[in-house]
DNA sequence: GACTCTATCTCGGTA
DNA sequence: TACCGAGGTAGAGTC
């Protein structure tokens, strides 16, 4: 990674148009290529940047960063005050918990919880216009469509509405009704799944992983 | 703005709870107080961070960066390579050109490239539940609500079906019919377009912006 | 402060 | 590859 502070002034050309005027930044330059020009402030958003695959051409006084769908960064430096470079290697990458991926492989492995006797017929459940999160079947054959959350809100409440009327349409499904699934449900999400006739359930996630790690144990 | 370069591991608890096994990484420590942590790869955004406002505590082999909310950033130092600081000011800030509202203003200034014989009634029409991009009179008097995107997407078109359902209830306005505009529309916002009975068009951001410049030397 | 919507969103998954 | 949805979305504007 090299990195370089410089007196400075930025063009960008690409997605949109946008010009930084001359001050102080950091310039960082990555082991794939890819550019950003930060200030001092500003969260961990670069002001401009441009990812890899690109291509750096460098010249004196400035330096030209393009890449293959024609967008083009030009860095004109006008006083440079430090540039280093360290080899940092690859990393061994960023482990996660809790995000909706995991709950919904955790309720798609037992959906009891949600309603006694409903089964998994299929997780990413394919509609023309995206994905249902579970399709399951209740205890007396009837098809549920499940959308799953970490935050319910009302986006989701509508998603969900928007597949179960895609469902519908498909005689061999309907009827089919819906439940929307999350750790915490806002009192609006609540109130719109209500109207809609979709039942709103709220899950403990550290209870649910509580449950895996029992069936673990058992084994 | 500091810049360390430390052979470190890291643990994020918060909004979810993540790790980050030992390794070589870039930590940048902000003026305004954010850290980032960044590998030597990976476009801009950091394997881990903290926004201002945050609190730092720093030990001999860690640092603890707490923020009012609860959430906690604790950084191992194992093995320091490099640790520099460089005041680099305030930035003057980034000029951009090109994004959604200089399309809609485009569009605003002459409704007719959409459909024949559209003229504006007025931008940013209010509904209680937000303001419709652009409301507009077709050649038979009708009434047509326009929603302008950059890109053209599923959440895009359930906004404008919201607006036209209120509008609807307005008998001055109704019936009123709506129009989804983006540069670029995804096929399933189509597909939603066309089963909500809305009209969907894509314009051409680049020519809008010639006709402009055309009427501009008109003068 | 809360709410809304944009973004050169980024990033990961999948067909 | 293109497309879609999630995100510790962040950030800006409005009320």
């Amino acid at each position: 990674m090299r990195l370089v502070i410089a007196e400075c002034s930025v063009d960008y050309q690409g997605r949109l148009d946008a010009h930084l005027p001359r001050a102080l930044r950091l310039i960082m330059v990555k082991a794939d290529g890819c550019v950003a020009i930060h200030a001092d402030g500003g969260a961990y958003k670069p002001l401009n940047w441009m990812n890899a695959p690109n291509t750096v051409i460098e010249a004196d006084d400035h330096w030209v960063v393009t890449n293959p769908k024609g967008e083009r960064l030009t860095i004109h430096l006008h006083e440079l005050v430090s540039d280093t470079n360290h080899d940092l290697g690859l990393d061994p990458g960023l482990q996660k918990d809790g995000v909706e991926a995991h709950l919904q492989k955790l309720l798609a492995e037992r959906p009891w919880v949600l309603e006694d006797g409903l089964s998994l017929i299929r997780r990413e459940y394919p509609t023309d216009i995206g994905p249902v999160d579970l399709l399951c079947s209740d205890a007396s054959g009837g098809t549920v469509a499940v959308e799953v959350k970490r935050r319910g809100e009302i986006d989701g409440v509508e998603q969900l509405a928007r597949y179960l009327e895609r469902l519908n349409l498909d005689s061999r499904l309907a009827p089919v009704r819906g439940m929307f699934v999350a750790q915490a449900i806002a009192p609006q999400a609540r109130t719109l799944a209500d109207a809609r006739g979709l039942q709103a359930i709220e899950v403990d996630y550290d209870g649910l992983r509580d449950i895996e790690s029992d069936e673990m144990t058992l084994f």
